[in-house]
DNA sequence: TATTGTTATACTCTATAACTATA
DNA sequence: TATAGTTATAGAGTATAACAATA
């Protein structure tokens, strides 16, 4: 990106950031999945794809506070979709994983909302799409990098 | 978008997922300012785009409840942001009319969130920035097309 | 003394149910 | 009888502050 934005560029961020906003909030809606919030959600996935965590590294990574996160985890604990253990080396910390019925509970909240979402989708043209699946990948890395970091 | 969904279409729409509800909660975070909460700037810059509206009109629209949009008149009411009416014709509705100072706390908003957003975006090329520009009117549609209606 | 995690507490936002007043 | 809006109340989710245990 260049360093002085244009103007249509503003235009373009605005619009985007919009757009997620409300995406985001009729996601959240969308989210039958009665007994998980959607930050468990996010917790479980991180879990999986992580493999274990402390909570202090779930609180960073999902932008939440250590007590929020604690309230978090002990949730999951309660339904059964982790497990805490002590850390072998330091005994301040906690080891959460992710037990096997969270892989079924993640994989059937995520088919729900990609099937809202999908039906959404189907109602834009072929090129609209590609322009989109373009863009995801690039979403992906905006969405997850860290806003701090200036070149 | 063609009737049945191929395999990496539906990767493409759980990481556009994932990455819409990552960078909505970022942003949520990221308006501390004004003691605006989303949902208030949401309406806000609606009853600027439509001049004015309904509660009822604004509930539908923001995908809340009435109540909960009686709440949120009430709190820019109070700061002085929007006026309410009564309806010319019909006395049981309100007509909700955002104020001069709104415009002003408006732009600041989106202009600190938007610099936000620039920010991260600085990160990415100017090929992928382009990429995702040209996906950003169809996020737009999408983002705000009803999710019942079908072909 | 710093760090990890937790508990206690309060606040924000939203929803459901019940009510008032118009139509 | 139906609709627009509100009030009352409850629940979910998060934050700050204070605390315990360990490094």
């Amino acid at each position: 990106m260049p360093e002085l934005i244009a103007e249509d560029d503003l235009a373009a961020v605005s619009t985007l950031r919009a757009s997620v906003m409300r995406l985001a909030r009729r996601l959240r809606h969308q989210q039958v999945e009665h007994s998980l919030s959607s930050a468990e959600i996010q917790v479980l996935g991180r879990l999986e794809r992580a493999g274990h965590a402390t909570p202090t590294e779930l609180a960073r990574a999902e932008d939440v506070q250590p007590p929020s996160m604690t309230r978090i985890i002990a949730m999951l604990e309660d339904k059964g979709l982790v497990r805490r253990e002590p850390h072998p080396q330091d005994r301040r910390q906690v080891v959460v994983t992710a037990t096997e019925p969270a892989a079924q509970i993640l994989a059937e909240s995520r088919r729900m909302r990609d099937a809202w979402l999908a039906g959404l989708i189907e109602e834009v043209t072929e090129e609209e799409w590609a322009a989109v699946r373009a863009a995801v990948p690039v979403l992906e890395r905006i969405a997850s990098c860290a806003p701090r970091a200036r070149r």
